[in-house]
DNA sequence: ACGATGATGAAC
DNA sequence: TTCATCATCGTA
């Protein structure tokens, strides 16, 4: 099973979306080479009255991107130096998006067998939101585009079954100027190992 | 523990 | 136009 996912799955609740896309797939695709990852680690930015979401101070024109249709990218650049991949949800004019903090790398055999039982997915680890978009050569000028493959970067759910005890919920990271309630809030999501 | 490094948003 | 801040990471 392979299954490029579409509009409707990211046009939900971003804490929703952000628990159903661990254990999905993160595919890049840059000229003949395809590079495929499982996402281990996610976080909910939830609306306008999200105190730790960009989106929190209104519209502008970097976060305009947030307002706009579920399914789209929103790439921003971070402390001057890391770009982080967002993917927009829920419905227009809602201002939400789910950070991808980390992923796993699919191995090539493992990819080749298109759905079989995974086994061999700790091998490789992209821990980090910067690390991650570095290594996938992400950066802005893929911002606002929608998650295809036209743009070199979609999602796909593979059958992968994730439990719910093994996914963890926590605080967001290096959000505590968000305050104290909503820094607090259990808004990351983590695959257990 | 800290510096790299530049976009962003708010103040002026 | 200046300024503080920042959804991070590698080096120490």
């Amino acid at each position: 099973m392979r299954k490029i996912l579409k509009q409707e799955f990211f046009n939900r609740n971003a804490s929703i979306v952000a628990r159903d896309l661990l254990g999905k797939f993160l595919v890049r695709k840059m000229g003949r080479k395809e590079i495929v990852l499982m996402i281990t680690e996610t976080e909910a930015y939830d609306g306008s009255h999200d105190k730790a979401s960009h989106a929190h101070k209104g519209k502008t024109a970097r976060t305009e991107i947030m307002f706009g249709p579920a399914g789209h990218l929103y790439i921003y650049l971070c402390y001057g130096m890391y770009y982080m991949l967002n993917v927009v949800t829920g419905p227009k004019e809602y201002p939400a998006a789910v950070l991808i903090r980390a992923a796993k790398l699919w191995t090539s055999d493992v990819q080749s067998l298109d759905g079989a039982p995974i086994k061999d997915w700790r091998a490789s680890l992209c821990d980090g939101p910067g690390k991650l978009t570095k290594f996938l050569k992400i950066d802005k000028k893929l911002n606002a585009l929608r998650a295809s493959p036209k743009a070199g970067l979609w999602f796909e759910d593979r059958g992968v079954k994730i439990k719910k005890r093994d996914i963890k919920k926590t605080p967001r990271v290096g959000v505590g100027y968000a305050g104290p309630v909503w820094s607090k809030k259990k808004m990351r999501f983590v695959l257990c190992c």
